[in-house]
DNA sequence: TCTGGGGTCCTAGGACCC
DNA sequence: TCTGGGGTCCTAGGACCC
């Protein structure tokens, strides 16, 4: 299934990657547009801290990953608009967006929630006008903004992106690398850290070996730094080259874990509490599985107390259940789960986290029957997963629920500023008075 | 008081096998 | 005295991504 190359490949690649423009804070200025021109913020789960910032919010300083606490009076001051994330929204415009894309390039490789690379081997028009025609059909169909970066290897199509986004670039929102005279210095330009693939970490490493931008690593030896760092890092010296060692994946992979996990509102110590939120967990994580055709081989519970409390000792456990044939059953999760939790939880501590991961993921149908543990059970309860999903699906989630969720409500998010559903939830329309 | 969630890939090292 | 070598599988941990 995977399309990654060791070596280089020579042949005349192009790739393109298609970015929509701070995507989250876009998406509310769909529905709000009094908010543009205006900085806006969007916070993590549970009004944490900031994970998305309009190019206003970005001028004003406010950094990416700043817990919400701390600049909340900033935030104010200057008529910042606050948002919680509203995922079901993103979700489906990103849904819209690379809907829209598919139609531009013969194969296309959703990356992220909003990202996407294209291929554009071959098309002999000029790309430079072709990907501006993108970007302005995309505008107008969702309204989102999005910028391309064209270039013949993904890792220079993502540095292409960014220049599009800013920096001496920024006028146009499509930059074709190829096009650029002095290509070189403008990678002398370019910090390791802004490259695909390397965070800090890397950069301090890189920068004891004498390697302090991305020019110099583009002319380092290859084979070098992958006696250091390993073949991921010999790659991007490839692709700094020209050289394309990473395909296009059109056709996803099938997942390999799913997992549910929050922080909860409020610090939790009652055990109820608790057993209700990995409940909902593993409920959560038993209708992702469904949905994606998976069963799953074991579950793991985990429990975490904050590692920023200072009044109380750091707590993390886990517990893991094999199943004896792999399952998607929701009950038979949830049982898991709740005997996982009895193993690991220790009182008088307060809870800030929780979550189930299912670890080893099976395609459905996959397993054998054991002798045993025969058909007619496990068909009775494919019926009854799937009449569920069919109720939650036509009457929106959670609206039939098992009991043991239900229990506790005290370790729901906080989200105290989260827009409706303006697409996906029949009652949250968009209302306009004329 | 208040600090996200959900993923992937790679490597090293140990166990085990022939 | 001299004590194989290579393959595979599994796991934990590191690093990175959005």
């Amino acid at each position: 299934m995977s399309s990654v190359r060791y070596r280089p490949d020579p042949s005349d690649k192009v790739f393109a990657i298609a970015d929509c423009n701070n995507f989250y804070a876009s998406c509310e200025r769909v529905f709000r547009p009094e908010l543009n021109g205006k900085p806006v913020v969007v916070l993590s789960n549970n009004d944490g801290c900031v994970i998305a910032r309009s190019n206003e919010a970005k001028a004003i300083g406010i950094k990416m990953g700043a817990p919400f606490f701390q600049i909340e009076r900033f935030a104010r001051q200057h008529g910042v608009a606050v948002l919680s994330s509203n995922y079901a929204l993103y979700g489906d415009m990103s849904r819209r967006v690379m809907q829209v894309l598919a139609g531009f390039a013969p194969r296309i490789e959703v990356y992220s929630i909003d990202e996407c690379f294209l291929d554009l081997t071959g098309l002999h028009t000029d790309l430079t006008g072709y990907c501006l025609e993108i970007c302005a059909v995309v505008k107008q169909w969702t309204g989102i903004p999005i910028s391309i970066g064209i270039a013949p290897s993904k890792t220079l199509a993502k540095l292409a992106n960014r220049l599009a986004k800013g920096g001496r670039f920024r006028q146009c929102p499509v930059l074709d690398w190829r096009t650029v005279d002095d290509s070189d210095t403008v990678l002398a330009e370019t910090a390791l850290t802004d490259l695909w693939g390397i965070a800090a970490r890397s950069q301090s490493r890189l920068n004891l070996l004498g390697i302090a931008d991305a020019l110099a690593l583009k002319q380092s030896d290859p084979k070098r730094l992958r006696g250091h760092f390993g073949v991921v890092m010999e790659r991007i010296v490839y692709e700094l080259r020209g050289l394309s060692c990473l395909d296009l994946e059109d056709v996803p992979a099938p997942r390999k874990q799913i997992l549910t996990s929050r922080s909860f509102g409020e610090k939790l110590t009652g055990y109820d509490d608790l057993r209700a939120a990995v409940t909902y967990f593993a409920t959560r994580s038993a209708e992702k599985c469904r949905q994606h055709k998976l069963a799953a081989h074991a579950l793991t519970v985990f429990v975490e107390t904050s590692p920023f409390d200072t009044r109380q000792p750091f707590y993390a456990n886990s517990a893991t259940f094999e199943f004896q044939l792999p399952t998607h059953d929701s009950a038979q999760l949830q049982r898991a789960a709740q005997r996982g939790l009895a193993r690991i939880f220790r009182p008088c501590l307060s809870y800030q986290r929780a979550g189930v991961l299912l670890p080893e993921l099976l395609p459905e149908g996959v397993a054998q029957l054991s002798l045993f543990n025969g058909g007619e059970q496990s068909n009775r309860s494919d019926e009854l997963m799937q009449t569920l999903d069919a109720i939650n699906r036509r009457y929106g989630r959670s609206s039939i629920r098992y009991a043991g969720e239900i229990l506790s409500q005290r370790w729901r998010m906080r989200q105290q500023f989260k827009s409706p559903s303006y697409t996906t939830n029949i009652h949250e329309l968009l209302t306009i008075r004329i």
